[in-house]
DNA sequence: CATGAATGAGAGTTCATTCAT
DNA sequence: CATGAATGAACTCTCATTCAT
């Protein structure tokens, strides 16, 4: 009984994450994802108080397992160059494997964003905390963190977004070393004789 | 007479992109923008034949003459550094003169991009052309510009995001030369030895 | 098994009558109640045909069995006065004992009073059969008992509404008296050189 | 043009009255009310924010026009049986010639009545100020008005439910001065050796 | 008897758009 | 050109009710 219910459950997030991927949050409606996932409209406010929490629902259980998922990789490696590459990896295969979700989290950031508490694991923190450390370790030079997390976060998204507009048509697991190596070397410039 | 209609559709531009910024394209409802603009509904539609439209005459005018003033502003300078700190300059202090338009083509670039014509400018085929062109000098190594033009766009408009949600609190100006330093580097990598 | 059945809807019962006298018989919703009684919604409809039916049971068997207690007091007091005396006493100390009951029975009048059929006993009727016999023994004069009856439970009734809101502080008993004594002022006018 | 709005406005006050008095106010929908207009559902919201403030605005507009249809008719009266036969007999000339409004204000009392503010006129103030004011004039024995003007109400109203219910037959006019002689005896008990 | 997941008709509400003035 | 009242399709959400377990 319980098991049916997290069925249904499994079949509206399943649904619902790739019609809000394909059509935008405010052009999918409850209809939609309802026929999408072969059940009731009234069903999903069983699982969903409303539709903006099944919107949130979506983003902050992807959103949170994205940074968890982020930082076992980075805490798995040693050293700025290395950590860099296994996250640039795992953002690329991540884009491969579930577009769906990749072009979701892209897409309702903006509006969810504002809801993600401090204490929320979230994958700006997990880099922002990788370059920090290497700047204490003295890897690359010490500055203000926050632009630098945004460059590498521009590096990786950027192209992922131009993929999905079709302006890239390689795999992104093809660029994963050309998008770490540019992060590299954009992190390196005031470095020189730091390192 | 037609000066009058003129300033119409002026009151009507700038209060449509300002609470497009602020709300949302789909939150911003034709009401609003025509209660901050103080005029009636039904006048918006002598002016533009529907909301689509509207958005997208403004997403397309404000775009082309991005595209427009990024292109003056390379072409004025000579080898691949200095177009890019120009360009970058520019879309910095972009930013702060007129942040809503900033903020208005960031968000809606997603659903305007695909009625982009390839006969229009943009700033993308800009940089891309740049960049290409640079490749050619022997600046940089020949390679596939698209990966190059995301990335150049990423360290740039990612920090302008960041700003925008706050995560940035100083003004983007006194960044743009780490920006461009940055995009700099990250398109080096692999050109060693081919300057 | 049947104690545990019949435990239940004493269950279902309790909770649907505080409810519907709290929030009103449409704003109380099925699942309201068997959150509040501990049971699951399906269960309700083990008891009730459908929720209109549980509203017509609880109203009929309260309004049948006051009906009942009003009959049983009058007839044990000899004249007039002394009947409305108990009759008004006990309306009062029904509030104080069970304030829910007495809501929900003004409350649902308005929706139930077209069910009740001739046959039913009824407070209405008692209190007219009251009056009636009265006229009869010369107590009052005669005339259409129908104005008196209601002049009657207006009196009755409307301080406990003004209790329901607030409006007076006071507990009803206290009041008992005062309103008995209106009700026999109020039927006594054109009875002059009756009594 | 505003004339237009204007007579829009009274068909769905007229129309929305009637349904509620008839159906109740949870059971006429909006589309009752349009289609009884003859208008479209949208066209009520330009008028009423939604189906909660349409409810108010018809109860308080006519709860305040009673109120001061009350209080000059208590002032043009010179003591308290005057007064209670002039308010009296607006009461039920009112049922007469609006029955609608009559049964509307009875049904909906219960819900509105928590929103009206202190500083609103409102029948029951009138009612109350008349017997302090009978009471200070030495005309009745002074006591807590309260309970004497919920038995004033109670009087004339609960003939008007049986009336609304088919209880009584005849036109309430004609019980007008039966009424006010039963709110002037109900008042008058414990003045005895006052007057 | 009890459960509780699922249902789906129907409610209130929004809002881009039209059109007579 | 400008107005603003009216429109009605489309949407989100509620909730009494059913039924397999």
């Amino acid at each position: 009984m319980a098991r049916r219910a997290e069925e249904t459950r499994e079949r509206i997030d399943r649904t619902a994450l790739r019609l809000f991927a394909e059509k935008g949050v405010d052009q999918a409606t409850i209809n939609d994802i309802a026929t999408g996932a072969g059940i009731a409209e009234g069903t999903i406010y069983r699982h969903y108080k409303n539709k903006e929490e099944l919107i949130w629902g979506l983003f902050s259980s992807n959103y949170v397992a994205l940074a968890d998922r982020l930082d076992r990789l980075q805490e798995a490696e040693t050293g700025l160059r290395a950590k860099l590459e296994a996250m640039v990896s795992m953002f690329c295969s991540l884009y491969e494997c579930d577009p769906a979700m990749f072009s979701f989290l892209l897409l309702v950031q903006h509006r969810q964003l504002p809801r993600v508490t401090p204490a929320m694991p979230s994958p700006v923190k997990v880099v922002r905390e990788v370059l920090s450390q290497a700047m204490e370790r003295g890897e690359i030079a010490p500055r203000d963190p926050e632009p630098l997390t945004a460059i590498v976060f521009g590096i990786v998204l950027q192209p992922a977004v131009f993929k999905v507009y079709g302006r890239i048509e390689r795999p992104l697991t093809e660029l994963s070393s050309q998008l770490a190596e540019a992060c590299w070397m954009a992190l390196k410039p005031t470095s020189i004789g730091t390192g």
